[in-house]
DNA sequence: AAAAGCTAATTAATCGTTTTATCATATTAT
DNA sequence: ATAATATGATAAAACGATTAATTAGCTTTT
């Protein structure tokens, strides 16, 4: 902590207030001004001295710290360091910071969020969906918010996802298309918080069938895929809610004796770099994580500046590969 | 920003001076000293009340802004993120925040090393190692560092990293062991910095063979592992300097009908998801990059608490799996 | 010529902590 | 009995910026 540039060193130099350098510093053109001479005269000394402004100082007075809190759930899971990064590349080129808050339990999030708090952050990204929002615990007295990932219906906070009965969509057509009728899901959620894919597959007339849920965890994911093959023998697709998951089905396809894509079609969700790992490779339908990284970050500006939180929606995307093929059963049906 | 508790609220309620409410949440036993009964009406009307300290003031006050910055090259590869839980998770129940400046190229690295200094961190954590500081390029001027995963050779930074040679022993005595005498080395330095990796298997009396680069890309990794397995047919073991390698050469060795292990053992470098979902699954060396993580930040905070900067060398494991077996030319030889 | 308005600045208050210097009062030592 | 020390506190001065209130000197308007 050598000896920082301060206001004073520079108004001393110029033979002026330290409030006068600020202002012209700042690009104020309001009640304070100073004369053409004065102001580049200024300039040029900040520059000399290599005056940076002291953000702290700045902070406390104007109650306004231009950084912006990222709370994200279990960093090493492969998509907060995308949507992390989105937010970060928004960044760049503007005034914010932004200060990290991984959380891996209710008891750290609360840490976290006081941190922020206390650190007088002007608003927050959530990546992913905090339960805590839901049940009210954590106090947002007027704070700013950003949901990416998933929205908290909460007027005063905005919300970025991707449409999952968009998702549902793309993924019932790539199999209907390929003459697929007999589809499993295996999914996060809850069996009932599926109507989203079973309206996409009535779409195309086909009723869904077996759908399983599983924790997000590969090992999980292999045992119940294996499960659900075993007991469904008529099955000649999956549709996983992750890759990861996806990769898991291709596993479990493997104990059971059954070829992808000859004998089953296996479509996942994040197009990542593990689709193109596994073997056979892995269909995915891409969600524009970084995107909706970026995409927060800007919302969350311009609810700063003032503008009304509202919501984003966007859309995923078809990425084909080796483990999505026509159903075997009828090869000349329904080719595009 | 409503109306965020202050001091002065808590010690209103409790009837004393803010300065004592100060110094009794701090833990102050010096001059300023509470009776116990005081103490405990402080504590519960700062639990009470909510009270959260505004570090923008305290910061103010100590010119210490208990911010430390992260600068991470390229947030989506998949060491960083895991390096960022450790430094997070060292941080949680201290008064330091972490601000992020994840980098792609050289201008925004000085870009955020900038926006740092202009925050006022008290010290900089850099994961990986970015070839400016070689180059003297960034301004440190006094600025206190921690370089995680590399080192800079500077005096005045402290260094955590996983040893190179350590890593290459490991390997090269999984290798001997299983009696390969003929060992690939696909990796990202140049074949004139890997004497680490000959010396080992000197200490088993292999002579180095292949040693290639390659960039940490897959397709890249499959393209350079294909030639070699081609033009190498005498190769029974190839050594990856990452998981996303390793798995490239299980592509390649297919595309060369080459069977994993039976004809070709593989090890790549990070005990990553991608091991457990590549076919067969891919054995690696495990790197404690949470605990590096860890290390670093609490390294930069004895920094800044005035300890000297100094060097942590930490050390890798075989974690086998299956693509790592017994060489074929000589199952009886040299088994353990 | 007085009033009003502009320009170019200054002074001083303020933000919320930490910390130094100070002050009673009570206890112990001389 | 007086001085010295310990205990339990307070008041006020930082910290470095921003900004509302004020001022002094000009120019223009009435």
């Amino acid at each position: 902590m050598s000896k920082m540039v301060l206001l004073k060193d520079v108004s001393e130099r110029t033979g002026c207030s330290s409030a006068l350098v600020s202002a012209v510093l700042n690009g104020h053109t309001g009640r304070i001004r100073a004369s053409e001479a004065m102001r580049e005269r200024i300039i040029e000394a900040a520059n000399d001295l290599g005056y940076v402004p002291n953000r702290n100082a700045r902070g406390l007075r104007m109650s306004r710290s231009f950084l912006i809190g990222a709370l994200a759930a279990n960093l090493s899971s492969s998509f907060v360091p995308e949507i992390l990064a989105g937010i970060e590349s928004r960044c760049l080129h503007t005034n914010y910071g932004v200060l990290l808050g991984d959380y891996n339990s209710e008891e750290e999030l609360l840490e976290r969020w006081s941190g922020f708090q206390g650190r007088g952050v002007d608003g927050v990204i959530c990546i992913g969906n905090p339960v805590s929002f839901k049940k009210n615990i954590l106090p947002c007295p007027g704070m700013k918010c950003v949901f990416v990932g998933g929205c908290v219906g909460d007027k005063e906070c905005g919300g970025i996802w991707v449409d999952r009965a968009s998702l549902s969509q793309l993924a019932a057509r790539a199999f209907a298309e390929r003459g697929h009728r007999h589809i499993a899901y295996l999914t996060n959620h809850s069996p009932t918080e599926c109507n989203a894919w079973r309206n996409a597959l009535l779409t195309h007339g086909i009723v869904a069938g077996t759908i399983r849920s599983c924790h997000n965890f590969f090992e999980e994911g292999v045992a119940v895929a294996t499960a659900i093959l075993q007991e469904h023998p008529e099955l000649t697709a999956c549709f996983a809610d992750s890759d990861l998951l996806g990769t898991a089905v291709l596993t479990a396809a493997r104990h059971c004796g059954k070829r992808v894509p000859e004998d089953l079609s296996v479509l996942g969700i994040d197009d990542s770099i593990l689709c193109r790992i596994s073997q056979p490779e892995l269909a995915s339908l891409r969600q524009p994580r970084r995107e909706q990284g970026e995409k927060g970050a800007e919302l969350l500006m311009q609810m700063l500046d003032g503008e009304p939180a509202r919501d984003i929606v966007l859309h995923g995307e078809l990425v084909c590969r080796a483990s999505l093929a026509q159903c075997p059963d009828n090869h000349s049906e329904s080719r595009k």
